[in-house]
DNA sequence: CGGGCACTTGAGCTTTGTCAACACTCGTGG
DNA sequence: CCACGAGTGTTGACAAAGCTCAAGTGCCCG
């Protein structure tokens, strides 16, 4: 990225803290507040105009927009430790909804901004910020050229690294949601894990806890 | 984005530039130097240290990378007045290759940092070429969304829209870069592209000269 | 004029989507 | 405590979109 620092120490804090709290020390968290949304609440909505910026402390947050023909494309799934709301124009271009309940810090824009004149390190970590969005948002034009089975392993893999307890899934959100991120329908997600499941690769018990069986055939599934 | 200046101003400058040179005015103009590479020409590779920043004067070129699998993906088809090499990491995630013969300003990118700790304009058109980065990295994930045919005439009018000479195209690309980049085969490409002039929509004159012949029904494509 | 390359077209197949039915889970109220 | 119902997930049969492989066709440039 543009400037280095930071870069996989902000990507470390992101993972591995689904549980226990992000921790608070960036200026987002210095000049922000804390909130809380209850599980199903809408942040912020598509077309608001983008004046602040959110940090997720627990709990876990989607961004998505609907498009013209009715179809719905998840941004992203945020976990603790991770920044939303970071848009690219001055409206937001996804909503953002809790998934859980969630805690979240908040900050307006322009404060951040301001302070990163002064204060070069703050704005280090904005560049942070905006480039790890950059490169996250490049990794899932990748996923959408793969196969269903690349991408849903992929998926898997992703949310392993992001979650804790390394091979036994959790997961916060639906299938719906798993489609619409994967750009996928829900049958052929479905479809796509038993598959998975009968290949040994891994276990279901319940609709929402995988059990990361053979994580080395996710890595290198082909179809 | 971050910094609503200049955003606008920065797009505008990507249109219609094709034919004639790109203005030289921004900070890498100032800080870079002129260079020139010939058609097929590798500017980068993918991997090497992401340590310059380029400007298209004239001329067409491509990003891509090749993935695991061999399978290549197009990052963008940059025309007069896009920057590129504008990386979320230290290395260049995309290669970059010259389509055309180009034209291009290079800057190094530390001193375009070190400009922008002093010069709030710098930083503020820094802030909007990765604004823009953003947004058209999320577009693309848009776009791969779509069925076939909806990726064709997407694609199409945004040439239409960035190259000289509304509704009468040249691309400078061959059909496999389009199919790269949108993620098809070079056959389904073609098809469609018929299919499109069948349905009168389009015409092509050689492989290379499409004429948008009613481009409201491009904009209204469902399948 | 001829060779090579880019593009187009066709036939068959694979993958994914669609539509419909069924199963499971969990909370609520009888 | 059990029965019900809504929401969520799974499965099946079929249709459609796009991919693969294999011929062609046309165009550019020597």
């Amino acid at each position: 990225m543009l400037t280095q620092t930071k870069l996989a120490n902000s990507s470390k804090q992101r993972s591995k803290l689904a549980d226990a709290d992000a921790p608070i020390d960036a200026p987002i968290d210095i000049l922000g507040a804390l909130k809380t949304f209850s599980r199903s609440a809408e942040i912020y909505g598509q077309n608001e105009p983008a004046d602040r910026i959110y940090k997720v402390i627990s709990g876990a947050v989607r961004t998505c927009r609907v498009l013209a023909n009715g179809r719905r494309q998840i941004g992203a799934f945020c976990l603790p430790g991770d920044t939303f709301g970071l848009e690219a124009s001055d409206k937001y271009i996804f909503s953002a909804e809790a998934m859980t309940q969630v805690k979240v810090v908040v900050a307006k824009r322009n404060a951040l901004i301001a302070l990163s004149t002064n204060d070069s390190g703050a704005a280090d970590q904005l560049w942070s910020l905006i480039g790890q969005e950059l490169l996250r948002v490049q990794e899932q034009a990748l996923l959408l050229g793969m196969t269903a089975p690349e991408r849903i392993a992929t998926f898997l893999l992703e949310m392993a690294d992001r979650l804790p307890c390394g091979d036994c899934l959790e997961l916060p959100m639906p299938r719906q949601d798993i489609a619409d991120y994967l750009g996928l329908t829900i049958e052929t997600v479905s479809r796509t894990l038993t598959l998975l499941e009968n290949r040994a690769a891994i276990a279901l018990s319940g609709a929402r806890r995988i059990h990361l069986r053979r994580p080395a055939d996710l890595r290198r599934i082909n179809a």
